[in-house]
RNA sequence: GUGGGUGUAGCUCAGUCGGUUAGAGCACCAGGUUGUGGCCCUGGUGGCCGGGGGUUCGAAUCCCCUCACUCACCCCA
């Protein structure tokens, strides 16, 4: 084997391999657990969809859709793209399908690969994996709070340390238009002060400009109007109330007004979870309601809200805290010659079928080289099976960890790995 | 798309004022006398030193190009 390989993982894609699989099905079965708990059940949805549930829900001027999405056209002629996002593809399915004549609200989560087409850094991927959750036709902020309590309860589950929850309102189609001719109004003198990527975000995306790493635009937004301070009397409410819910459920948080996310489509709430010792792309799980996408994709009035979690960077995250360990098998056979190893099958092949993890050693080779197999594979116990014991119907058993050692009859094999 | 950093064995890295067959540790395989692992000892497998071009008697080492990886910007989970 030579230093680069052949072939090799497309940019920006990566094998996910053991030991961690191991932490992400145990990631995975936490969501389905706790998520459950919420009456929320499992949707899956295609990873390709007609390129037009992505850009119109997204938002057409979005980098998202403007430079990101594997977009292609099939052998029918049809512009097509792998999800960027989770929530399009639900909300298609559920106007689709009908899904508001369901028992209100309805509540999904699912899980998968998501595509952007994007340099990669630190936590950041071409291919990567959210599993995030929707619940529709609830407009009251009791869901929005049920909805961030569940992802603080699952976060909290499955071990995450140093997380920090920030909450903001980002209006309605009401209020948010004249937050942003305020927001135009304050900085359109102050052009000059802003970093040459706010000078277009003003042009482009001007809440943008709220969440600028730039020092100088940190200063020169210190005292631009703030978003919940012109709130409507609705999205007010909703969001105090927001806040006094989440207090009793006990979820701590922090308002922050200059949060902002990408997508077109959130209304009212948004919130985000970030950590340290993340790098750069911080977020480790972020959502927000969409009270209009459900009746733009033709489906009835629909409000909604979901959040959707990185799976990479959380498991980056669990992988700084907890030492992932293998799995080992129950029992290694090693046996001495073509008899025995026959044997060995046989009673490997009983094991399994009590869902015990047995492995049978190479019959021909030493018992040594057998041993140093078992052990590097951390084998609770070793059966050493040879012609003795094939006379005598029984098996000698060690256990690799403190050396101890004896004998158990081949018709009390169960009982004995019953009893330890 | 823009900028910085790094590319030597499966992994972590030495080796760079250019000088013979490129090294270590770990990992892997096999031995250390008959059927007992870990520790130790011995041996072995494994590198066209990311790729291409150039300078030179001679390049892992110097120069140019290229690719890959990586971090950051942008954007976002």
């Amino acid at each position: 084997m030579s230093g680069t390989p052949q072939y090799k993982t497309l940019k920006g894609m990566q094998d996910i391999l053991p030991p961690d699989t191991f932490l992400w099905q145990s990631v995975e079965q936490t969501a389905r657990r706790i998520f459950s708990a919420f009456g929320f059940q499992e949707i899956r949805v295609p990873v390709l969809e007609a390129t037009s549930v992505f850009s119109r829900s997204i938002g057409e001027q979005t980098d998202i859709v403007e430079k990101e999405m594997y977009t292609f056209t099939d052998k029918g002629g049809r512009s097509v793209s792998l999800r960027p996002e989770g929530t399009a593809a639900v909300v298609r399915s559920y106007v689709e399908h009908n899904l508001h004549s369901l028992p209100s609200p309805q509540k999904f989560y699912y899980s998968g690969p998501m595509f952007r087409y994007e340099r990669p850094q630190s936590g950041r991927f071409r291919q990567f994996y959210q599993i995030g959750v929707e619940a529709f036709a609830d407009p009251h902020p009791r869901m929005d709070a049920e909805v961030i309590s569940m992802l603080g309860r699952f976060l909290t589950s499955i071990g995450l340390e140093g997380v920090s929850f920030q909450i903001n309102s980002i209006g309605c189609e009401q209020c948010r238009p004249a937050y942003k001719d305020a927001l135009l109004g304050f900085f359109s003198d102050k052009k000059e002060n802003l970093c040459p990527d706010c000078v277009r975000r003003f042009d482009q995306n001007p809440l943008r400009i709220l969440d600028c790493k730039v020092s100088r635009c940190i200063e020169a937004r210190s005292d631009a109007p703030r978003i919940t301070d012109h709130l409507c009397q609705d999205c007010r409410t909703h969001f105090e109330k927001l806040q006094n819910l989440l207090t009793l459920l006990e979820v701590s948080f922090a308002v922050n007004p200059e949060m902002v996310r990408g997508l077109d489509y959130y209304t009212r709430t948004t919130f985000e979870v970030t950590s340290q010792g993340l790098g750069s792309q911080n977020a480790v799980a972020a959502g927000g309601r969409y009270n209009r996408l459900v009746k733009e994709f033709g489906g009835p009035d629909t409000p909604a809200i979901g959040f959707a979690v990185g799976m990479e960077r959380m498991v980056g995250l669990l992988k700084q805290s907890a030492s992932l360990t293998w799995p080992a098998p129950a029992v290694f056979i090693a046996a001495l010659g073509e008899a025995a190893g026959n044997a060995a099958l046989r009673i490997a092949g009983k094991l399994r079928d009590q869902d015990l993890w047995a492995e049978v050693g190479d019959a021909e080779s030493s018992l040594k080289s057998q041993l140093r197999r078992a052990d590097r594979l951390a084998a609770r116990f070793v059966f050493i099976l040879g012609d003795e014991e094939l006379r005598s119907g029984t098996l000698k058993w060690k256990n690799l960890a403190d050396a101890s050692h004896g004998e158990v009859k081949m018709t009390e094999i169960k009982e004995f790995l019953a009893a330890i």
